[in-house]
DNA sequence: AGTTTTAGGTCAAACGATTGACCATGCGTT
DNA sequence: AACGCATGGTCAATCGTTTGACCTAAAACT
């Protein structure tokens, strides 16, 4: 219960907190400073009396908390799973812990961005920003700390941006399904916040407007959680119209998936009656019956986060900013 | 990038450091110290400069960090959106901030306990503690950390643990297949380490036993990652099999919905051709088609959990820990 | 007038580690 | 004998807040 110090364990070894620290810690560039005898001796009694550095007090003298924020506006979404595990590996790698934090209502986001500013962590990961506001994470990053974001819309003043093709491929899927002569072309998606899907909402209208495609309000139904319920019971209300499209395209792969359930479930065929198109490209993809066509990226890549919030921790980053782009594929596979 | 500190605040405001501090925190008790006109310039400089306390530093002092860490086992598991919402929550209403650990490997484990140790948090909420080291735990708690688990499997010397009655449901869940004339009756779930779901698994192969029911090595498949993927490669096994299983007993829910799946792809029926229970009770349980029967709590609520999380960061937990049981239920649907 | 109270602040000692600048030997050189 | 220089450590300042103890002047009592 009683915590250890470093003096503690500098006076039971009969050396300064200095040497101790020297020890723990071996920087001094190669040369070590310390006999081995002293070594030994220290490191035991380190041992026996179960002695855990404090690393708040480090941190405060050190002025860097060699840990990392992966921001993830939500959990629940597909890829947060295999991004978390590449970005603890690098973190590993590089000798920083890593913390997750959530939080998706403007409330819990301002939180999120006091926490850290008040040095929550050397530099932050953000994933999936619907809500974001470019100018709260230039500020953060003007405070010190490396910023990093994973999003279409944010265009990344002092902080970089990895950003995807989903506009364009959007249009591109919602084209694919009119060359295949489909007319009346539904959509489900997550609430078009300006943040969120939007893009992909705005590029479906856009194509059906280009190709003069009829259009009503029941034909676009967005539910505002990523359950998979809502997304099931849109694609119930969609294929029970009396004019019921011949193809839907969803702004998610999970939403894709739900609405090819509802359709089996309603005695319909994919893609015979109606045609399902997705956007992910999420390894569930590619398990359903039939197969999901679908748009993303041709593999699930996150290097490229990585290395930019890296290296700008390293401080080998441009202070401007960059921005990557990772380009989106029309991946046919049987639903259309 | 510079960051102001509270003394250039003080300097500015003509003031002592100690009276920022006092007007910042405004604890002491009811009773202002401070006037009216000196706490409004004060404020007015902390805007101006636009101050942010050094969490650290006060942390150090405070030998507090107010915050709690909720430790998800793996992510992408369903429940984790529901239950990191809750403690959210409850974390707001206290002044904690909230922060999310993960790791599944052993080495990852060490490494969260070592973070924790150090001060990561106040506190820490363990959940779905596959691998987990009861006396691990009680290390950290010993170290000063409240630590409350989720887990079936932990005992909970100086923790708390809330457990559920999932053996004995998983009994039932069986014999609820029995009762309805299956004689043959295959399992898939999650590798059953120690501490994951073997409680389940074995409550299978007892209830087969004790009925005298065949079984055999390919009866039974374990998948080691939660994806939806392995689960439905396990099942179309199974239903391929010659001796095709007339029930299917899942170890979890979204195995479960995978298996259904996988039956109908085949072209069999749910219920008439195998029946499938799950285990959980998810919310997309109940979405299905035929909807999942299953076991697992009636409503999903965590608040014991972050009862007890918070009674003990208040030190008004008894040192030797407690244990609570949640019931779960046969819940009867169609697909059995 | 002398004493107590109160309002409104300030002082200075922590909290526990890190680190640049010293220091004390002993040894090898010239 | 004087000097330089490794070797192996120690000193003391510092990181930025918080907080129990102390201080001062004015008001309020006897």
């Amino acid at each position: 219960m009683k915590k250890t110090t470093i003096s503690q364990v500098a006076a039971a070894a009969g050396v300064s907190p200095s040497t101790v620290s020297l020890i723990l810690n071996g920087r001094r560039s190669g040369d070590d400073r310390i006999s081995d005898e002293t070594r030994q001796r220290v490191l035991t009694v380190v041992a026996d009396l179960g002695y855990v550095p404090n690393q708040t007090a480090r941190i405060l003298r050190r002025k860097a908390t060699e840990r990392i924020c992966l921001w993830l506006v939500r959990l629940g979404v597909p890829y947060n799973d295999l991004l978390s595990n590449a970005v603890q590996e690098a973190a590993d790698q590089h000798g920083y812990s890593l913390i997750i934090c959530t939080g998706s209502t403007a409330e819990r986001q301002k939180q999120v961005l006091w926490d850290l500013r008040r040095g929550l962590a050397d530099g932050v990961l953000v994933a999936g920003p619907d809500l974001f506001d470019n100018d709260d994470l230039t500020d953060l990053a003007r405070s010190g700390v490396a910023v990093v974001a994973y999003s279409n819309t944010l265009y990344g003043k002092e902080i970089d941006v990895v950003r995807t093709t989903e506009y364009d491929s959007s249009q591109e899927a919602v084209e694919f399904l009119v060359s295949k002569g489909h007319k009346r072309i539904g959509y489900i998606g997550l609430v078009s916040t300006p943040h969120g899907a939007y893009p992909r909402f705005v590029a479906y209208r856009n194509v059906l407007m280009q190709y003069h495609l009829p259009f009503a309000d029941w034909m676009a139904c967005q539910h505002d959680t990523v359950s998979r319920d809502q997304a099931y019971r849109c694609s119930q209300a969609l294929i029970a119209h009396p004019e019921r499209p011949t193809a839907i395209f969803c702004s998610n792969d999970l939403a894709a998936i739900s609405t090819i359930w509802a359709i089996r479930d309603a005695g319909l065929r994919v893609p015979e009656d109606v045609a399902v198109v997705g956007a992910g490209n999420i390894p569930d993809a590619s398990l359903t019956n039939p197969p999901l066509t679908t748009i993303g990226p041709p593999t699930l890549d996150f290097s490229m986060l990585i290395h930019y919030l890296f290296s700008r921790l390293l401080g080998e980053a441009p202070a401007e900013g960059r921005i990557h782009t990772i380009q989106w594929q029309l991946i046919q596979r049987a639903s259309v």
